[in-house]
DNA sequence: TTGATTGTTACCGG
DNA sequence: TCCGGTAACAATCA
C-alpha cells in the first residue's frame, strides 16, 4: 500500500496526537498482517499497531486531500495516495519488543507462508471445546471471523459443537485448507464470499454466502439451526453437519 | 431512537 | 493459575 512511502501520520480527531507525530515524516517500509492485527512498521523502528475490531474500516484514495469521513482516528498520507482508519478498535504505536509480545501471541494465520498448522492442530486436539469456538479463537488459528466460522464449517460438513479433540487430522486439514482458500479469494475481491462461484455484488455478503443468517440450507433445504457460540452468532445445518463425537471422547 | 453487528481485551470470581 | 462470564469499547446503518 504506502509501504516503501514517506508518510506524513495525522490524527484528526485529535486523539492518538502523540502517536501520529511520533511517526510523521519517517519511511513506512513495510506494512503486515499477523492475523487480524495490521503492523505499520517504519525505519524508525517504531510499529504502528492497528486492529479494526467489529467497526473499523480503512479508506484509500488519491490525492489531494479531501475532508476526512466519519470518525478518522488516524490519516496515513504518502506521495500519491492517502488512507484514512476510522474506528480502529486498537491504535498505537509499539516498541520492538511489544511487537514480539504480540506475534508470539497470535496463533498461526492461515494466509501467512510462515504459518505452522500443527501448532493449530496441537491445541484442537487436546482441547474438549467445540471445534466452532476454536477454529475462531485468534490464539489457536489467525484469521476467520464470525461468518467464516459458520461458512467454514458448513462447507466442511463438521458440526460447530464438536469437541477439538474429536476432530482427526484429515478433518483439521480440510478446515485449514478450506479457511485458507476462502480468505485468500476474500483478500482478492475484498468481499466476503463462501459460495463456489458467486460474485461479489453491490448486495450484502448475506447474498454470498451459504448459511450465514439463512433459515435452510442451500443443499438439504432443512432448517438452519441458529445458536450461539461465545455471544456470537452461529449457523448449522444439522443434517449436513451430524454431530459425531467420535471415539476419542473416551477419557 | 434503538438495536444489531465481519472483534478483542480487561477484569473478576470460582 | 486457569477457566468462564461479563462489561467495555469502537462506528455505522437500518
Amino acid at each position: 500500500m504506502l509501504a516503501g512511502q514517506r508518510l506524513t501520520v495525522s490524527s484528526p480527531q485529535g486523539r492518538f496526537a502523540e502517536g501520529a507525530s511520533l511517526l510523521t515524516g519517517q519511511l513506512c517500509l513495510a506494512v503486515e498482517a499477523f492475523g487480524k492485527h495490521l503492523l505499520y512498521r517504519f525505519n524508525s523502528g517504531d510499529v504502528l499497531h492497528i486492529h479494526l475490531g467489529l467497526f473499523g474500516r480503512t479508506r484509500k484514495r488519491k490525492l489531494p486531500l479531501v475532508e476526512p469521513r466519519g470518525a478518522v482516528r488516524v490519516r496515513l498520507v504518502g506521495d500519491t495516495h492517502v488512507i484514512d482508519i476510522n474506528g480502529p478498535t486498537i491504535c498505537r504505536v509499539l516498541a520492538a519488543q511489544d511487537v514480539l509480545t504480540l506475534t508470539e501471541r497470535i496463533g498461526p494465520d492461515v494466509l501467512r507462508s510462515d504459518a505452522d498448522p500443527d501448532r493449530a492442530f496441537n491445541r484442537i486436539t487436546r482441547s474438549k471445546a467445540p471445534i466452532g469456538r476454536l477454529i475462531m479463537d485468534q490464539s489457536v488459528m489467525a484469521g476467520i471471523g464470525n461468518i467464516y466460522r459458520s461458512e467454514i464449517l458448513w462447507r466442511q460438513a463438521v458440526h460447530p459443537e464438536t469437541p477439538g479433540k474429536a476432530i482427526d487430522r484429515a478433518t483439521f486439514d480440510r478446515i485449514w485448507d478450506d479457511a485458507k482458500a476462502l480468505l485468500t479469494l476474500g483478500v482478492k475481491r475484498n468481499a466476503i464470499i463462501t459460495v463456489d462461484g458467486a460474485r461479489p455484488s453491490k448486495s450484502r455478503y448475506s447474498e454470498r454466502v451459504n448459511i450465514f443468517g439463512k433459515d435452510s440450507c442451500p443443499t438439504c433445504k432443512e432448517a438452519i439451526r441458529r445458536f450461539e457460540i461465545d455471544g456470537r452468532r452461529t449457523f448449522v445445518c444439522e443434517t449436513c453437519q451430524p454431530l459425531i463425537e467420535k471415539l476419542s471422547s473416551v477419557t
